[in-house]
DNA sequence: ATCGGCTCGCGCAA
DNA sequence: TGCGCGAAGCCGAT
């Protein structure tokens, strides 16, 4: 099928058809779903429904969908990815290209718009993204009534470039270190093609029974009250969408040489932030790479010849463009290579071998604290600077860096079980965090019970040969008092949470 | 302030 | 088969 498909910008590998429908020259529309890759910015998925949209002659419909009833659905959550649908709403807007935004107002509600789009499309194109729900919902999408595909635009290498899952970053990186160069000439649109014919009608029937969210939604004039939704989850001060990622990025980047010395220090402001815009697709890597290489005067020919799997100068930039590409890509691809390869990365027995072996030679170990999650999740634990990184999560939906191994530490301390430490960190994760639920969420939480990691001595309680951290040694080695004072208690509530609560 | 040792498994060199 | 090496640690010795 993909044989008469054109892949003039968009590499075959990134491209996966989920039935054998034949495509329908004669459609109405190339549909273009979008799930993942919320942007219309560097993302292949866009350029592949647009690419086809061209071949047929034929206008672009996208539709970018919010469902109500996923699992921790919450006005965060929503509020943010509204934000990105405002952005994409004006963008598409200036690119002629008919926009569809959906938003569920029941459960359910959403149920059957693809399909009946599709009836009436030359073909349907949608995000493959390996984490949360998104694998069950594409094998299900592959039933619709027109020829389906989704396309691979999570990072800069194509997952399935890869053929099995990584057990450390190291080998990662010398594997990308190898294989990445042939993929970094390939760069998705820095914009949506213009000229194609338009715009795309939208059958009156799916109009009537799936009408389009209203602006003043999109836009936040209007509130999530009436939205099924946990509201006593809150809202977070941070905007959504491209425009807010492209704006952080270049902030970032102005302060690029701190992210070096700093990005540790709970009380600088040096790490990017910009995991919660990953995250919903509201930017690409490709973007934050090309940012990067206009600071850096970088050209892809400077990456170095050998892969020796350093974390330091292959790519041939400055320390800290390097330290930060090793999160961005070493440990973020990392991730979604577990999510692609690993169905069962997000349970217990994921763990390698090691760890489960110690740990569960310390499963009876006595735990001389311990708390349920009611109180785990109002930071009220012995523990200030936990509680503090904690408040931060629950008012902020985001948490410093470093802390956030510490918190998942601590965490496996004060549980009954490392497998119940597991369910808390997941639970409050998710519930929480603007990033929760993403395959990078899951390896965080997971590298605090070994994976990624190696065995360390001595061989303590509780941990056996885990790594351990403590509060009073990260106290010891970074500036924190000013943190606590910022974020724990009630006085650490800003003007801001409580006017979102 | 800095250093080594603790411990396991991998991937590569031999 | 051996060996070097690893997301951010910890602890005690110097």
């Amino acid at each position: 099928m993909s044989a008469v498909a054109p892949t003039a910008t968009v590499p075959e590998i990134r491209i996966r058809a989920l039935n054998d429908a034949p495509f329908r020259p004669d459609g109405d529309f190339v549909l273009y779903w979008m799930t993942a890759f919320r942007r219309v910015r560097g993302n292949f998925a866009l350029d592949r429904a647009a690419d086809l949209a061209h071949v047929f002659g034929r206008p672009l419909l996208v539709l970018e969908p919010l469902r109500c009833a996923y699992p921790w659905a919450a006005d965060r959550f929503h509020r943010f990815i509204l934000d990105g649908m405002e952005d994409n709403r004006r963008a598409l807007e200036r690119a002629g290209v008919t926009y569809f935004p959906y938003v569920e107002t029941s459960p359910g509600a959403g149920k059957g718009l693809l399909a009946a789009l599709a009836g009436h499309a030359c073909a349907v194109v949608g995000d493959d993204w390996p984490g949360f729900f998104h694998p069950r919902m594409l094998s299900a999408a592959g039933s619709v009534p027109a020829a389906c595909e989704v396309v691979d635009a999570c990072g800069l290498l194509p997952l399935r470039a890869t053929e099995r899952p990584w057990p450390s970053a190291y080998a990662f990186r010398r594997m990308l270190q190898r294989t990445l160069p042939k993929h970094l000439d390939t760069m998705p649109a820095e914009r949506p093609r213009r000229g194609l014919p338009g715009p795309a009608v939208i059958p009156r029937a799916v109009r009537k029974r799936w009408p389009p969210a209203h602006g003043a939604l999109l836009s936040g004039q209007i509130g999530l009250e009436t939205l099924p939704l946990d509201h006593a989850v809150g809202t977070v001060p941070l905007r959504g969408g491209a425009t807010a990622a492209r704006r952080r990025l270049r902030e970032f980047l102005e302060r690029l040489d701190r992210y070096l010395d700093e990005r540790n220090e709970p009380e600088a402001a040096a790490a990017s932030g910009l995991s919660p815009y990953l995250h919903f697709g509201h930017i690409s890597t490709q973007e934050i790479l090309q940012a990067l290489a206009g600071r850096e005067g970088w050209t892809p020919d400077r990456v170095a010849e050998r892969a020796t799997g350093k974390r330091t100068g292959w790519w041939g930039m400055s320390a800290a463009a390097e330290a930060f590409l090793d999160e961005l890509v070493t440990w973020r691809e990392l991730g979604l290579n577990a999510a692609f390869h690993m169905p069962s990365h997000q349970s217990y027995d994921s763990l390698p071998g090691w760890a489960r072996r110690t740990l569960a030679e310390h499963a009876a170990d006595p735990r001389p604290n311990s708390y349920d999650v009611p109180a785990l999740e109002a930071g009220e634990t012995h523990d200030p600077l936990w509680n503090a990184a904690q408040n931060q999560l629950r008012r902020h939906g985001v948490m410093h860096n470093y802390l956030r191994m510490l918190w998942g530490k601590k965490i496996l301390e004060w549980s009954a079980s490392p497998e119940r430490a597991l369910e808390v960190m997941v639970e409050l994760n998710n519930k929480y965090a603007l990033d929760g639920r993403d395959p990078n969420s899951y390896s965080g939480i997971f590298w605090c019970l070994g994976r990624y990691d190696r065995p360390w001595a001595p061989e303590r309680p509780i941990f056996g040969r885990i790594r351990y951290m403590s509060s009073a040694n990260t106290a010891r080695k970074f500036r924190v008092k000013g943190y606590i004072a910022e974020h724990g208690g009630e006085k650490g509530v800003h003007v801001d949470d409580a006017v979102s609560t």
